[in-house]
DNA sequence: GTGAAAAGTTGACGGCGCGTCACCCATCCT
DNA sequence: AGGATGGGTGACGCGCCGTCAACTTTTCAC
């Protein structure tokens, strides 16, 4: 009675159900990163499990499905950091650099997630519709809009506003993986300032 | 002897294979923008012409390679309309500002092109690898380096310049297919002075 | 503790897309 | 004309897909 702080708050069905859930998921992010997205199939997932292939459709409908999963656990690590770090920023410049930084840093500091993404032909980006990751831009969008409420950003379009940030953070993320020579605080610097003014410089909006 | 211009030049081997890879290409892009091109088939793809399924296999490898196709088809008549805007240029304003114009006008104003993009759940973006793209991307870097040179841009590095500007672009564009009330003129706009604002405020990048 | 019900796992199965290849026909060349 | 060449054809073997009936394990009531 001593490790099994699960089995008794949860039965043993309870138990290995999340196992085999996290078994699985553990399964892809290995076999996504040695084969790419594109080239694996859902076999040769629970290959690398010891289930059998059925049970694979108790848990996840296709491949697709686990890797939003995958994508919601690497969102859950890093929106609370991001949060943080806005949360912390005592204006909008530092506001703008957090963000950046922190995501540049994780990006750097978690090759193995995104050498999946790059390593993979026909997808160049993340899919930016799984519940977690949507939740992650809807916050930084209100924090975006209150900035602007509060006239510290200029009247823009919210959208293109964050269009921006996410095109502009994604793209240098890229060069962030592929360049050895580039670092976090570089990249931070440069999307920083590029941002921060071209905000000042944007055109007022008419409002409707 | 009034319309064979082919018949003449070529023979007939060679005219029926330019019109088989074309009948390709074209119910490619017909099925991709009605399935998405995660969901289609090589096999969708040669229904949809009168060839067999082993023809396919004559003119490309895969539905990646006819895709690739399908862009290089794109990249080819977008490429010239921004060199020609980057060329009629008398200033860096006008270099960016024409670019985001012309590129945002292409693409509101052939949504089928995007729409397969769109469509598909597992790529966000085009792929920046076939060689229309690539040579299109380099043109642009070209210019951009040149306008560093000669001191109209900030001494910053061209890398992260091109990865901003590609991000903003695509991610602005994505905007704009989505949304009815936006126009062209107003994401130009802001493009541009996003970008042109921003490259001021550069950090001076440190020489090796 | 026992036995029945519920939950979950298993792997075999029909269906289908894959890429190949032996066959065959249309075009080309002399 | 007729042989040679290029290339269209579709059947084939293979492997993946998602399903499902049979089986095993856990749970629960008594």
């Amino acid at each position: 009675m001593s490790i099994d702080l699960d089995a008794k708050t949860r039965g043993k069905r309870e138990e290995t159900k999340a196992s085999n859930r996290q078994a699985i998921i553990d399964a892809a992010r290995r076999v996504f990163a040695e084969l790419g997205y594109g080239a694996t199939t859902v076999r040769d997932i629970i290959r690398a499990t010891d289930l059998a292939s059925g049970t694979f459709y108790n848990y996840f409908k296709s491949k697709e499905e686990v890797f939003q999963a995958l994508q919601d656990e690497t969102a859950l690590r890093v929106r609370p950091r991001l949060r943080a770090e806005r949360v912390r920023a005592r204006n909008f410049e530092e506001f703008i650099s957090g963000s950046f930084r922190t995501f540049f840093d994780f990006v750097k500091n978690d090759h193995a997630t995104f050498a999946t993404m790059r390593r993979n032909p026909e997808m160049q980006r993340v899919r930016i519709d799984t519940p977690e990751v949507v939740a992650g831009f809807d916050e930084l969008r209100a924090d975006l809009e209150r900035a602007i409420e509060s006239g510290v950003v200029p009247d823009a379009d919210p959208d293109l506003l964050m269009a921006s940030i996410v095109g502009v953070a994604f793209e240098v993320a890229n060069h962030l993986v592929a360049r050895e020579d580039l670092s976090v605080d570089d990249a931070a610097k440069f999307a920083t300032a590029l941002f921060l003014g071209g905000v000042q410089a944007l055109p007022k909006r008419r409002r409707g």
